[in-house]
Formats: C-alpha cells, sequence, structure tokens
DNA sequence: CGTTCAGTTGACTAAGGTCAATTCCCGTGG
DNA sequence: CCACGGGAATTGACCTTAGTCAACTGAACG
C-alpha cells in the first residue's frame, strides 16, 4: 500500500528539520498511509474539522478563505511539502480554510494526533514540531509584512524575482491574481503595464 | 536586583502554556535580570543581531520594518507579554525589524541562547518553545487573512471591535495607521465617516 | 464549427495617497 | 494668566490605482 520510495522521500524531508534513526522513523512510518484526491476534490473544508496531515508526492493544492462569499487564496502547495490545515488540527477546532486539489493529487497521509502522542513521549517528535510551528511563523511573518509594506504591483513582482516560480508556472492567473490580493482583471494589467518597461 | 513580585508574573504567564515545578522554573529563574528602557529608544535595531527576550512589566512597545526609508508597524506590546525580534533570535541573522519604547518601559530579560539550552535539556520547555511559536504563527495568519481580506475601513472596523481596545486607547493614532497600512490623513478620513454612520 | 472559460481591454467609479493649509492640544516661559 | 511654539490631527484639492461591469479575444475541446 505505502511503497517505499513515497516514505522516504518524507523521511528525507522530515530530516531537513531533525536527525532521525530508523527506529524513531518507525514511530511515524508505521501510520503512514496514501491518500489520493481528484482534480477539484477537498483535502480540507471550511467548517469541518481537519485531523490529517498530508505529504505531497504528486499535484498541487490551493488553501483559501471564504469571506463574504469571496475566496481568498494564502497559500500553494507543491510536491514534496506537508500539507495541513495547522490551525485546526493545533487546535482541534473546525477548520477555517479550505484546501483544494488544483489537479489530481497523491499524497502520503499521517494523522495529526498520532503526531501529538510521538511528541508527548518523544522529545525529538517535540522539536520536529516546534521547528515546524517555527518555519510557519517565519514564512507567514514574510507574507505579512509583504502585504503590509508592497503595493499589488510590487508583490508581483517580488513574486517573479522569488524562488516561487513554480506558482508562476503552474497557477492559473486567477488565482495568483487571488493570491497577491487583487482581481485578476488588475493583475492583467499590472502584468501589462510591466511588459512595457 | 530581581525582585518576586515580578517574576511572579513571568513565571504566571508561562504557566499558561506549560505546568511547571519549583525546579523546572528555577532553570530559567535564576538567568533574569531587569532591564529599563527610555522612551524612544530601542529594544531591537535593524541590522543588529537581537539575543534578548524581555517580558513586559511596565510601558509599551512599537515594533516595524522600514521599507524605503518608510516605517511599517507590525505588532504593539504591552505590560505582561513577552518581547523579541523573534526572527533573529531563532534564526542567529541580525534583526529586519526595530522595536522601540514609547514610553519609558521596565522588563524582565533573559537570553534566548540560554532558552535554546534549556530546551535542549529539557522536554517541557521544548515544549514551551513549540506553543510559543504556535501562538506566534496563529496570530500571524490572522494578520494576513485581516489584511488579504478587508478593506482599510474594515481592519479598523475591526480593530475597534476586537479585544485590542489597549491598540485603541494608547497608542497615538499615527502609528495605528500605520499598523493598518494606510496613511495618519486616511485613518482621520476613516474615521471621520465611522463618526457619521 | 460552436461552446466554454480564462484572459484582456475599455469606460467609469471608488477609495486611498499626496501635498498643503488649518485647527487642536498641550506644555513652557514670560 | 496669557502668549507662543511644536507636534498631532483634520480638512480640502487633486492624483493615482484598483475595483466593477461589460464587451471582446483566443485557445481548448468536443
Amino acid at each position: 500500500m505505502v511503497n517505499k520510495t513515497d516514505t522516504g522521500l518524507l523521511r528525507n524531508h522530515i530530516q531537513q528539520f531533525i536527525a532521525l534513526n530508523d527506529e524513531e522513523w518507525s514511530l511515524l512510518a508505521t501510520h503512514l498511509s496514501e491518500k489520493t484526491i481528484q482534480k477539484n476534490d477537498f483535502f480540507a473544508e471550511d467548517g469541518k474539522t481537519a485531523k490529517l496531515v498530508g505529504f505531497l508526492l504528486e499535484g498541487s493544492l490551493r488553501q483559501f478563505y471564504i469571506k463574504n462569499q469571496e475566496e481568498r487564496t494564502t497559500y500553494f502547495y507543491f510536491e514534496n511539502h506537508l500539507v495541513s490545515s495547522y490551525f485546526s488540527c493545533i487546535t482541534g477546532k473546525p477548520s477555517a480554510l479550505n484546501i483544494q486539489a488544483l489537479a489530481d493529487t497523491r499524497m502520503l497521509v499521517f494523522n495529526y494526533d498520532h503526531l501529538r502522542q510521538l511528541f508527548k513521549i518523544s522529545h525529538k517528535w517535540e522539536t520536529f514540531a516546534r521547528l515546524v510551528a517555527e518555519y510557519l511563523a517565519l514564512g507567514l511573518e514574510d507574507r505579512m509584512v509583504g502585504l503590509l509594506t508592497l503595493s499589488p504591483e510590487e508583490r508581483y513582482e517580488q513574486l517573479l524575482s522569488s524562488n516561487k516560480q513554480k506558482i508562476i508556472q503552474r497557477i492559473p492567473q486567477q488565482y495568483i491574481a487571488n493570491y497577491l490580493g487583487i482581481t485578476p482583471v488588475s493583475l492583467s494589467r499590472i502584468r501589462n503595464r510591466f511588459l512595457k518597461k
């Protein structure tokens, strides 16, 4: 059911945060399973409590909130990254956000509650959880500062020159606009202005 | 030098995150000292590596970035809260932000490196560090979603109806405007529109 | 070929930014 | 007690840019 190549990718990913021997790794590895999501189906949905953490093997996902019937995209996920409705997992409350597959998607999944057990009994897994939270906070800070200090046009230019080329290459323009906090129409104009420079 | 009432406040604050017995507490308590900062002086400064974590006893501080010679306020600190240039502490790199006293300020301080030692040897302090990071990430997510989904006017209304009354009451309007991502002139107009409703 | 949906373009509107003048508030010194 | 100075906040005039709505284009697909 779960193949060794895939679990190896996840292990490598986690080992960017902490060093693991086989025994420590098996604490999580024995609880992995595989999950596929069809394009446009949801990994997490507004109002539902999310329990699963995923590790993306193939495909991509889009994370968004809904405010006044409008979507606001906050994140894109690609291969080799962990995916979760983080705040629902750690608080146990219903998710306020949606995570939807932009393409047919394959992932390894485990239950966050199991991870929670692990970091109660294992200092090392607790360290992992800390580092993930710190990593997340760093990313959020970055995004917040961008929204606070840059105009939509500057945010687009920053995206172009960032290491997030995957977003430019693989995400439809309307979602990129949404991610930048503007309408698709405005993004089109910004691109137009930008070409003329 | 450090009085028991003050350290008690910090212990209470930390115990909102984790339970501590006297021995565990003393691991940190023995490394506390007091620090005062005059109004307009800095607790952390752009370009300098920050090592200290503070616990605010009296006063208030403002945290801001500087982009194109303009300040962008991201946070206000009040009594009974931890203060630090978090990302400088955890990464060891120079701080990108400034933390400046808005009034004469008194705090307890300890060195982040000491805390880092603690969570290497103590699972419980590691848990504390995780919970702080999670708390921070939650707050940042909230702020980011606000910037992405609300207009400046809506952000101001949200601030009014939030549990952040201290900001309204104690922070000069120009800094509030900056925190909302707008100019003082615009905030003044928004307030004016708001009164007429 | 049509159908559909993403992206572009045009005309108009709304809201915040900019710059400058004015008012308000508060503390200081005569 | 009043006059003055300085900083914060307000107000007015004008500018810039994103939003809205609608029409149009173009590529993908059956």
